[in-house]
DNA sequence: GCAAGTCGGTTCGGTACCGAACAGAGATCA
DNA sequence: TGATCTCTGTTCGGTACCGAACCGACTTGC
């Protein structure tokens, strides 16, 4: 901590990280690696062993899965509030699915051994870990039902909003094809709900960044999945104490 | 065990009790209460506070998602292969989705207070849910992928074979319009991929039973997910070791 | 053996999304 | 300034699935 630029980047912007005790985090902080990932960068690939476990700050990750027909879809996303790599201390060592960084940006990592030793003293942080992961599952489970039945303006309306809630600011720079990608999608089918969105002022964009300008414009037109899942994160994870920075 | 047929019903039919170690399934043995589940029961509702754990032995359980405007969607089944109610030892006490008998059968319960009293020695039954629940978030994931990808006809010989793996026979008491609901999908859509797979003779059925012709058949017509979600249960479930009844 | 209920087959029009192709506008860099 | 690349807008035909409706066949129970 005494770089000056210490205070803006600082492992308690992660909510789990945070959440944790004095003493349970004093353990883990020394070992704590702050890095820089960058848009595209794959965190680790279907079938991986993990090395590490990510702790985004200001970064976004997708939890990706790609078909074999080259079709893919994002299972879920992981920004400040989690932790990417959940497999490892649910006992299976790999999975899938595939995470690769969505927004650029900081997070702190972790050597797996570490987090092992820290989740095998079955004490406040491997609860912490498990309720997160329930609220993952709960994202991955809604994603599925969302799939089936909502249109792709909704979607992208859950998307937006859903990243949105991991930013700083209310921009985001994000071109419509990945976000096609993301929803499993034609870009075609972004452009045009995307271009209804702005049309009725609720969004604009250009080339690349997209500025909410009404949330709750795009909170009505979303479908339920994104108030179930922001729900169930609030509930699962609102009785975390906050270290502040 | 005095009762003359409990060579037919044995909580070892079940693959987590039977992977347990002597030691700890004695431990839970007493506590385990035999349930007939029927068809239709609702084991758990969105948001119930869980009391038990139930682990199927011939019953199979669907897990769902009823949407506001009433539409719906199998996240993922629990046969004789897992356990209801992984939220509880996850803890959340409870989940957004219900969870409903899809086949009538027999099950084991254990009063939710029991299974976290084992869960918290932070052993080998720990481990074994852990594992458990990293196999049901790949069945959700690549749910959720395959609502988005794949055609009806491929969706249902998944679930066909998915259904088939946890049964004895090769005929299931299910009419299409349970199927449909299942897969979110219109009860029509159902009836056309059914029809096609009879023509091709891979299945045939009559008023709620489907037996299966030719299992290859059926394999070959289904998109990958099955396959990955089969392989995932095995890599994660396979080293346990299994008592015999 | 008849009535009532359940299950499966079929049809029709409508629509959301796909696949491919192309055009223009903004960015980037020589 | 012009060449090139990326990103967005638009079009066209095709298709998988939806929503509603209806009918016949089988099952069950009186």
């Amino acid at each position: 901590m005494s770089s000056p630029h210490a205070v803006l980047h600082n492992p308690n912007q992660n909510h789990l990280l945070a959440a944790m005790q004095d003493a349970d985090f004093a353990r883990l902080a020394p070992h704590l690696e702050q890095v820089q990932m960058r848009l595209g960068d794959v965190i680790y690939d279907s079938g991986d062993k993990l090395h590490h476990v990510y702790f985004p700050t200001t970064a976004i990750v997708s939890l990706h899965y790609l078909l074999e027909n080259g079709g893919s879809s994002e299972i879920a996303g992981v920004g400040n509030e989690g932790v990417v790599g959940v497999s490892l201390f649910m006992g299976g060592d790999s999975t899938p699915s595939r995470a690769v960084v969505q927004t650029g940006g900081v997070g702190y990592r972790l050597k797996a051994h570490l987090l092992m030793e820290e989740f095998n003293r079955a004490g406040p942080v491997m609860r912490l870990l498990l309720r997160y992961t329930q609220a993952l599952l709960t994202q991955m489970s809604q994603t599925a039902v969302c799939n089936r039945h909502h249109t792709v303006e909704q979607q992208l309306c859950r998307w937006l909003l859903l990243t949105l809630d991991r930013l700083p600011g209310r921009e985001l720079t994000m071109t419509q094809e990945l976000i096609a990608n993301m929803l499993g999608v034609r870009r075609e089918g972004v452009t045009e709900a995307a271009g209804k969105l702005q049309a009725r002022g609720h969004i604009s964009y250009r080339r690349g960044h997209i500025t909410v300008l009404d949330r709750s414009g795009l909170e009505s037109t979303t479908c339920e999945c994104y108030g179930v899942v922001k729900k169930e994160f609030a509930r699962l994870l609102s009785d975390v104490r906050q270290r502040q920075a």
